[in-house]
DNA sequence: GTCTATAAGAAGATAGAC
DNA sequence: GTCTATCTTCTTATAGAC
């Protein structure tokens, strides 16, 4: 792996460790074992570098979704195959967690990625939905089960605890499974 | 108002907006209207004022819910005016929004306040679920409500737009009351 | 109680040598 | 492409006068 390679791939970690406000140059640079140099030479800057890595986050998390919601199965079990799948739950979700993230808000180019990939994601999820027949608004249950997840995400660590996300999911999949 | 108290309600508003990592001693000075010396007067430091400014915040966000909670009405009436109260959705949740901060999850003084409210928050809500004798497990609809409205600040705050979090309202509550 | 002075260290770069 | 030096501003206080 090059050095830009690995000063993308350890600012998408640092992103989601710490955020984006709570990201440094610095500490970017060491993780990736990269000089100051070395990064300003390949980006113009924190901003620029950051837009790389939550764009590779983004395309990250649709490729997973998109397997396992287009995979064989009834509607519900593609959803439910997506809400159990394996997760570093108490690491947050890559993409949920900088929507805190005041800076990145005020930033058009990096908030884009943010809005797109739960836009696109609450569209495939309707779209899962609308095949499976259910006598249930697909628009807003798309939205109910994404808001589950980023939910459980939160609860999950402020509770430092998985629980908490695991019964959010139990209780989404059993409201889903008596409407079916 | 005292000064003292000027600087807790800074201090509650900045968290909010930038979250702990995000908040200097500088600005919540500013906002108060207080010099340094009058800060480390009253408080011993960033990591006291905001504890200070944490435990309000959860005080207030449990006050409201319990009163509409208790209020009068079926369980699904209720859980509906909870769901559908007035917010600032595109601020966040001034609580929940602190669990993705890296400094407050470190510390067990300020992660405390965050992991009691959303505790107290979902065993109330099981309360209220267990009275209305839906055919659900309380528990785990519980933690499927509250992460709805987590989650739904998460997405709107991504697409800077309140359209998702109340799609995720709309189709929870379809959910609820389908299985009523 | 509040104010000003001071300070060590981090943040976020830029400049120029190699 | 990478390295070291330099720079300004911010962070998070502490010290001591008023």
């Amino acid at each position: 792996m090059d050095t830009a390679e690995r000063l993308i791939t350890s600012t998408q970690e640092l992103l989601r460790e710490r955020g984006y406000v709570g990201t440094s140059p610095k500490a970017i640079q060491q993780r990736a074992g990269a000089g100051q140099g070395s990064m300003y030479h390949h980006f113009t800057g924190k901003p620029d570098l950051a837009r790389a890595a939550i764009s590779r986050s983004a395309a990250e998390l649709r490729a997973l979704a998109d397997q396992l919601l287009s995979a064989e199965g009834t509607a519900i079990d593609r959803v439910e195959a997506y809400l159990r799948r394996e997760r570093d739950v108490l690491l947050g979700c890559p993409i949920g967690r900088l929507a805190q993230d005041p800076d990145i808000i005020a930033s058009p180019e990096l908030r884009a990625p943010l809005d797109e990939t739960f836009a696109w994601l609450r569209g495939k999820l309707a779209e899962v939905l609308t095949e499976g027949e259910l006598r249930l608004d697909p628009v807003t249950t798309a939205a109910t089960i994404v808001a589950v997840l980023q939910g459980g995400y939160v609860l999950a660590r402020a509770a430092e605890s998985v629980e908490p996300f695991d019964q959010a999911v139990d209780g989404v999949l059993a409201l889903l499974k008596g409407a079916a």
